[in-house]
RNA sequence: AGGCGGGUAGCUCAGUUGGUAGAGCUUCGCCCUUACAAGGCGGAGGUCGCAGGUUCGAGUCCUGUCCCGCCUACCA
């Protein structure tokens, strides 16, 4: 490889960017190795739904995954991150369908196969755009192994699934009451049901008793069901109506004779103590229905429109037809109240409609008996949920967790592999059967319905390896490491995943689930299209690069919290990759080229200064590992960013400039940037390719660094720090008192500790370089104060001539601001110091460190009490 | 109704074995000091939601309480 732009400032990511994906891509870096000998480390990607393009939420999570992957890629694993996508039945059928809506078509008038077509074209199109989108993020997915939950072996996969089930008596056939979306004509899963709290009215209708004089009222919130009610109920402990249970009531406007029931379910409290029964149309009724096996009445038809059951209103749609009959009941005079009333909606997840309970011949997937090991599974630890609150949540959903209704009366997707004779026998086969299981009748038909998108969802992690067929991939890659995705589908996929790998593979089909946050806007609002406050990721890359949104990202995802992205974020990230861009300029400046790298140098004689940032260097490769390992990307993230910015750049470049040592320099650089890369990867790989001497042609396939305890020299470290204090002190006093930055001017330092007098000593051009000084001088004892102004840093007093160059009224301000910080902090320990209780029961050395404390403070206090004074005086 | 998460500097947030509160952005001052003005140096800014408790010591553990957000739930 070579270096093909030049090292302009400041950084223009774009090209670059853009370059180094199609090298990647080229050299096959990627790619998983099934005949290695490598560790394998495996990653299925969540595939994205194709019904548009990539929101930040992906970035977060692509961004994450591959953070992950090229780290471990970088450890020496054999890497397997396998990408793909989502056919996501109804949501896509939706946007298709809305889209052909506007060309004044609608998919009955196109046919089944025609509107498959068309969706497969556009799948072509969008599936290419997420595509795009992925490389723009850099994601170092194995293209090679790309899927599609549509796909030949997919569909294979999901068939197979099916029928074994089906075999196993895991999957069933029944007329069950359903959530119905009437817009989109289909069943739901409960999981699919949104649920919203919404102002309504509660109305309180009387029933006539059929054989005596008398009524009851009763309250409802959906006055149009009272044509489908087949009964009345009261508690059967309710004294006002228990003698009336058995009898029955006339339903009006129908005047159907139906029964009085004692259930139960009843709530006395709760309104008049009398509830109409709707078991065709309402969840609790159903099941009081099926209790008193009573008739059920559908009025709804596919649409919502009010069927032949509803006599004189057959036709009406559902809303038109609770009009129609409040004014009805209006008029006979049995409407008796209307009341405010608070109450949950249910809406379709896809379509925001008004979802309708309705009775239906649906497919089923029996939970119960896959639930209970998918439980186990994490209870036990064998698979860890990162952060672990979500662990409740899992426990809960799974301990309570009802049947799937897996069939939908949609056209897009995975059309169930179920045949029907005209005797309405059923034959589930993986082939096209010739005749039917029961009556080898001939004439058979499949059923028109597909299955829920998330059915093929929770068969990915090995239908993409090969499943049913047992494939060598299979082996070497399930189950994989982790898996990463957003708590919003911790039960419509992770949930579904971990049943049906269990119960497949047995064994689970990976071994952490991370779940990261939602990705919101500045203000913390979801991003939404309708509310117009979408951040398109292509465009954050556009102007600050794919890096710096990484970066943002990457920062931002502490585990538990949403992200809140903005702007202003990402371009402070964008200014980090400048930073180092900057500071690649000046090492490959400052690096005498035939200079060899090595990692193993002799650093035991090293200045202080370079033991120092060799020292930070090991410790912060430390800290990175561990934060990895952990999940706890910000701190990575943080920690990085803090050793490469405060430290490196701000310390040690600048300290390069007087006192270079190419060696140290150019190793910690380099350690540096392979410790960037997953962080930031198409910058440290530019950076990569200027070096002179590489260890291998990418980044991307160096080894990740390891710290090397023969660089960490504790005592250079703590020596610098108290270095870095008294340059501190310096720069503080020289800008309070607004001397120019390039003016120079003269320290004397008195120390009475010998091992620091010495290091000052040594490093005596290190301190003239960080303070800008004309000379820098020093003393083990005490010298006439008189003309300067003295502060105490550590165990050295810092004296800097005042006459010439000091304004005396900023000193006075600034000398007592520090006293009184100096006094508080005093008394705050010496409180602590004279309490017995604390002497006895703390630790030895927390006790000794205050003391310490104490004692300095002390000392800082007299001092800067004398240089007060003398102020005042002079 | 239950469960979960959060309330820390003007804003956005870090802070995992309890030991003197941190970052970024913002803001103020000085500076084009030859890697970097997408920058450098320095400063200001917090009784860590409230009330108790445990402890020598609590942002950090416990109890209660008030706000905010999310998830789960068949109250007609």
């Amino acid at each position: 490889m070579t270096t093909v732009s030049p090292f302009d400032r400041p950084y223009q990511p774009k090209d670059i960017e853009q370059k180094w994906y199609q090298v990647w891509l080229s050299k096959g870096y990627f790619k998983a190795e099934t005949s290695a000998k490598k560790k394998p480390y495996v990653i299925i990607m969540p595939p994205p739904n194709i019904t548009g393009s990539l929101h930040q939420g992906h970035a977060l999570a692509y961004y994450i995954q591959d953070c992950l992957v090229r780290w471990k890629r970088m450890l020496g694993h054999n890497v397997l991150w396998l990408p793909g996508s989502d056919h996501a039945g109804i949501a896509t059928q939706n946007v298709v369908e809305r889209e052909m809506t506007k060309e004044g078509l609608s998919r009955h008038k196109l046919g089944r196969e025609k509107f498959i077509e068309r969706v497969w074209q556009w799948r072509e199109h969008y599936g290419h755009r997420i595509l795009e989108q992925l490389h723009r993020f850099g994601a170092s997915c194995d293209w090679s192994r790309e899927r599609f939950t549509l796909d030949e072996h997919s569909s294979k996969a999901v068939t197979e699934a099916f029928v074994s089930l089906y075999q196993e008596k895991l999957i069933y056939r029944g007329s069950f009451l359903i959530n119905w979306c009437p817009r989109c004509e289909s069943a739901l899963s409960d999981l699919e049901v949104e649920h919203e709290e919404k102002k309504g009215k509660l109305w309180q209708i009387q029933y006539a008793l059929a054989d005596e004089p008398g009524q009851v009222v009763v309250a409802t919130t959906r006055p149009e069901t009272l044509l489908g009610d087949t009964a009345v109920a009261v508690h059967p402990e309710d004294e006002r109506y228990r003698s009336l249970i058995g009898k029955f009531v006339i339903l009006p406007l129908l005047h159907r004779k139906i029964p009085i029931l004692g259930d139960v379910s009843v709530d006395p409290a709760f309104g008049s103590g009398v509830v109409k029964i709707t078991p065709a149309h309402d969840f609790n009724d159903f099941e009081v229905g099926q209790r008193h096996h009573l008739e059920m009445i559908s009025i709804f038809d596919e649409k919502a429109h009010l069927t032949r059951e509803a006599g004189p209103y057959q036709g009406l749609e559902r809303f038109k037809a609770r009009k129609q009959i409040l004014q009805d009941l209006q008029k006979e005079g049995l409407l008796m109240a209307e009341q405010e009333h608070l109450f949950a909606q249910g809406l379709c997840q896809r379509c925001q409609t008004l979802v309708e309970p309705r009775l239906s011949l649906q497919w089923f997937v029996k939970t119960k008996p896959l639930a209970a090991p998918a439980l186990r599974a994490v209870q036990s630890g064998e698979v860890k949920i990162i952060p672990e609150g979500w662990g409740k949540t899992y426990f809960h959903w799974m301990e309570n967790i009802k049947d799937w209704c897996i069939s939908r009366q949609i056209w897009w997707g995975h059309r169930i592999p179920a045949w029907y004779c005209s005797e309405q026998h059923t034959t589930v086969s993986s082939e096209a059967p010739k005749r039917c299981s029961v009556c080898k009748s001939q004439s058979l038909k499949q059923d028109e319905d597909v299955l829920d998108t998330w059915f093929s969802s929770a068969l990915w992690p090995f239908s993409t390896l090969g499943w049913p067929r047992q494939t060598k991939e299979l082996k070497l890659f399930y189950p994989s490491h982790v898996l990463e995705t957003g708590f919003d589908i911790l039960f419509f996929w992770v949930a579904r995943m971990m049943m049906m790998g269990i119960h497949f593979m047995k064994e689970p089909p990976f071994h952490e689930i991370f779940l990261h946050a939602m990705v919101r806007d500045a203000e913390g609002q979801k991003m939404s299209k309708t509310k117009g406050n979408v951040m398109d990721p292509l465009d954050s890359i556009e102007t600050y690069g794919s890096d710096a949104l990484r970066f943002t990202h990457l920062s931002l995802a502490c585990q538990g919290r949403d992200v809140k992205l903005s702007n202003d974020r990402i371009e402070g990230y964008r200014n980090f990759m400048n930073k180092m861009w900057n500071a690649a300029r000046f090492v490959l400046m400052n690096f005498p080229k035939e200079t060899k790298f090595s990692t193993d140098f002799d650093s035991s004689e090293l200045p202080v200064v370079h033991q120092w940032i060799l020292t930070r260097l090991q410790e912060t490769i430390l800290e990175t590992r561990r934060s990895l390992e952990e999940y706890r990307l910000n701190e990575a993230c943080f920690t990085v960013y803090h050793f490469a910015w405060s430290e490196f750049c701000d310390w040690y470049i600048e300290l390069s400039k007087s006192h270079l040592n190419a060696e140290v320099l150019w190793y910690t650089f380099r350690e540096l940037i392979k410790l960037l890369h997953p962080f930031m990867p198409f910058i440290t790989e530019e950076i990569w390719q200027h070096l002179p001497d590489k260890e291998v042609e990418s980044v991307m396939m160096a080894s990740y660094p390891k710290a090397n305890s023969a660089h960490v020299h504790a005592m250079a470290k703590k020596e610098m720090e108290a270095m870095m204090a008294i340059v501190s002190y310096i720069r503080t006093v020289r800008a309070e008192h607004q001397v120019k930055p390039s003016k120079t001017i003269p320290a004397v330092i008195v120390v009475s500790n010998k091992s620091i007098f010495s290091l000052l000593e040594r490093e005596k051009s290190t301190m003239i370089h960080l303070a800008k000084l004309s000379e820098f001088s020093l003393s083990l004892k005490a010298v006439d104060t008189k003309n300067y102004v003295v502060g105490t840093v550590g165990f050295a007093d810092v004296l800097l001539p005042m006459r010439e160059l000091f304004d005396v009224e900023n000193e006075k301000k600034r000398l007592q601001k520090e006293l009184q910080k100096i006094v508080q902090e005093l008394e705050h320990i010496e409180q602590k110091l004279a309490q017995s209780s604390f002497i006895e029961k703390a630790p030895k050395e927390v006790v000794e460190k205050e003391k310490q404390r104490a004692q300095e403070l002390k000392l800082r206090k007299q001092q800067v009490g004398n240089n007060l004074e003398k102020i005042c005086s002079g």
